[in-house]
Parts: C-alpha cells; sequence; structure tokens
DNA sequence: TATTCGTGGTC
DNA sequence: TGACCAAGAAT
C-alpha cells in the first residue's frame, strides 16, 4: 500500500533533478562502467568534492579494470591518496583483477555477479547495475534511505540498519521503467546531497517540501536509538593514517624510525603497523624497514 | 547486530 | 570549537 503523497513525489523530483543536478564525471551517457564503478568505490562514506580530482586522476592513469589489474596493490593505495579508509584501494584493485580473470575484462552487468566481487555490497551492487548499466534495482543508499525517511515517514532521519519496511518503500516508489527507474534514484541521491541534507536541510528549495510528512508533522526531532559519535583522536585509525601517510609520501622502503616518529605510543603503533601489515596494505621488506605492497 | 575502518569540511 | 557527518563493506 502506497500513500498519496508518496505517488506525487516522482515528477517533481524528477523536474527538479533535471534543472538542478550537477555534471559529474561518472554521469551521463559517456562515462565507462568502469568510470562508474570507481566513483561508486571512491564515494563510499567520501564527499563528493574530494572525490572528484582522485577519481580524473585514476581513470586518466587506469582506463580499464585490466590496466588496474597489472600494477602492484601498493600503486592503487598510493593512488588512493588521502580519500581515507585505504582498504577501498586494495578492494577496487582485487574486484579489477577478478573481473579481469572471470569477466572478460568488463565490468558485470548483474547484481549477482556484482555483489560477488570484493568491496561491493547491496548499495554498491545496485548502483553499479543501474548507474553503468540500466538494469532496474532498488538503490537504497544513506542520501535515499533520508529522503524517504522525511518525505513518507515523517522522520527526522533513518534507524540505524535498514528496516523491511524502508526497503518495501523505495520498492514501491521506483519507477516500473528502467531508464526512469535509474534517473529517479539518481535524483533522489542528489536531493539528498544537495537539499534535503542531515543537518541544516534546505527545505525552501526542496521540490517536494509541500508533500513532506516530516515538514507537515512540525520537524520532530529524531527520536531513535542514539548513535555512537566517530571518536577519532587517539584511535587506532588516526594511528594507521600517520603510518600510511608516510608510506604513501615515500619512494620505496622507509626505515621503522620514520615510523616510530609520527606516533608516540609504542604500543599502540607497533600494534597499528601489524595490523597494516595483516591487512596488507603495508609490507615488511627487510629489518625494520616497511614499503606499500 | 555491533564494531571497525580515514579524512577533512561544516556550522 | 568540537560534534557531526560523507554515494558502505566486512567481519
Amino acid at each position: 500500500m502506497r500513500t498519496m503523497g508518496a505517488m506525487d513525489l516522482h515528477a517533481p523530483i524528477l523536474r527538479w533533478y533535471d534543472e538542478t543536478a550537477r555534471e559529474l564525471p561518472w554521469r551521463g551517457p559517456s562515462a565507462s562502467a568502469w568510470s562508474v564503478m570507481v566513483s561508486e568505490f571512491m564515494l563510499q562514506q567520501t564527499p563528493v568534492a574530494r572525490v572528484l580530482p582522485v577519481h580524473e586522476h585514476w581513470l586518466d592513469r587506469w582506463p580499464t579494470p585490466a590496466d588496474l589489474a597489472a600494477e602492484a596493490t601498493g600503486e592503487a593505495v598510493r593512488a588512493w591518496g588521502r580519500l581515507g579508509y585505504p582498504r577501498r584501494a586494495l578492494r577496487l584493485h582485487a574486484a579489477a583483477t577478478a573481473i579481469v580473470e572471470h569477466h572478460g575484462g568488463e565490468v558485470p552487468d548483474s547484481y549477482t555477479d556484482l555483489i560477488a566481487l570484493p568491496g561491493i555490497g547491496d548499495y554498491t551492487a545496485a548502483a553499479i547495475a543501474t548507474f553503468a548499466h540500466g538494469r532496474r534495482h532498488v538503490v537504497l543508499d544513506t542520501n535515499v534511505r533520508r529522503v524517504l525517511a522525511r518525505t513518507v515517514g515523517g522522520a527526522e532521519l533513518p534507524g540505524p540498519s535498514v528496516t523491511k519496511a524502508e526497503r518495501e518503500t523505495a520498492t514501491e516508489l521506483l519507477p516500473e521503467d528502467p531508464p526512469t527507474a535509474a534517473t529517479w534514484s539518481v535524483a533522489v541521491m542528489e536531493l539528498g546531497a544537495l537539499v534535503c541534507t542531515a543537518t541544516g536541510p534546505s527545505c525552501g528549495a526542496c521540490p517536494v517540501a509541500d508533500l513532506c510528512a516530516w515538514r507537515a508533522a512540525g520537524y520532530p526531532a529524531y527520536d531513535g536509538p542514539p548513535r555512537r559519535a566517530q571518536a577519532w583522536a587517539g584511535t587506532d585509525r588516526q594511528c594507521r593514517g600517520r603510518l600510511l601517510a608516510v608510506l604513501r609520501d615515500t619512494e620505496g622502503a622507509v626505515h621503522q624510525s620514520r615510523l616510530d616518529a609520527v606516533w608516540p605510543d609504542d604500543t599502540q603503533r607497533l600494534r597499528c603497523l601489524e595490523g597494516l601489515v595483516e591487512d596488507r596494505l603495508v609490507v615488511r621488506t627487510g629489518a625494520g624497514r616497511y614499503a606499500l605492497p
């Protein structure tokens, strides 16, 4: 059962997207499936503005999956730069290798083949199948979840995990025609990214403000389970970032003393270095010497 | 299901 | 100014 309000969302949002959408290198008919796939890896938990220059360099250097697969994994980690979560670079490299080995070097077009690749979960598989290949899938990312939570659900923010009801709502709203479904998904994502933002939404610029259940309810505050703030200072993540930055910015191997200099806590630094080696982001090349793989 | 995993911008 | 957050995935 769908609400009358939900049905009316389509035309305004599609029109808004047509008039407002950003031109991004991975959008449009000229973008390759590989370009879309690279963008989806980079955009996982990372804003568009920071992805743009790295994506451009990446596609220039490795125009196809085979080009990346032929490189050392450490070059992928280095080219990843400061996007964060560098294991994504490793997974993208591994996915490119699997594409060469099992898919003739072409990015798969089915959700099933895509989600079997490293680094690809439900969202990314649906996004690549939809935006690179025109398949019809529910694309449920944080933007879509927030827009639907507000417009349909009347809540400020979605809960911590995707619920069955949420997926059903998204499924019912997905247009039947595959090309329209693809545009709808990217349009809702764009609305969430530019207007229906997590904090300080621009409801005055929203094409469906007059249909929004959250607005109609008087903007009730989020009342779900409290979400834990992401700790940063002093964490292993910060330490790992420091260590990897040294290796990224160095050609070849570095002596351990270089790593000692960027983190004072010996126990934590050694633990993090071991973790990086375990994760295959770093290799030990000799006694007290480390490098990118 | 709950944690872990980078980095930098915003208000 | 520090809390919050950004096209998630893996375990």
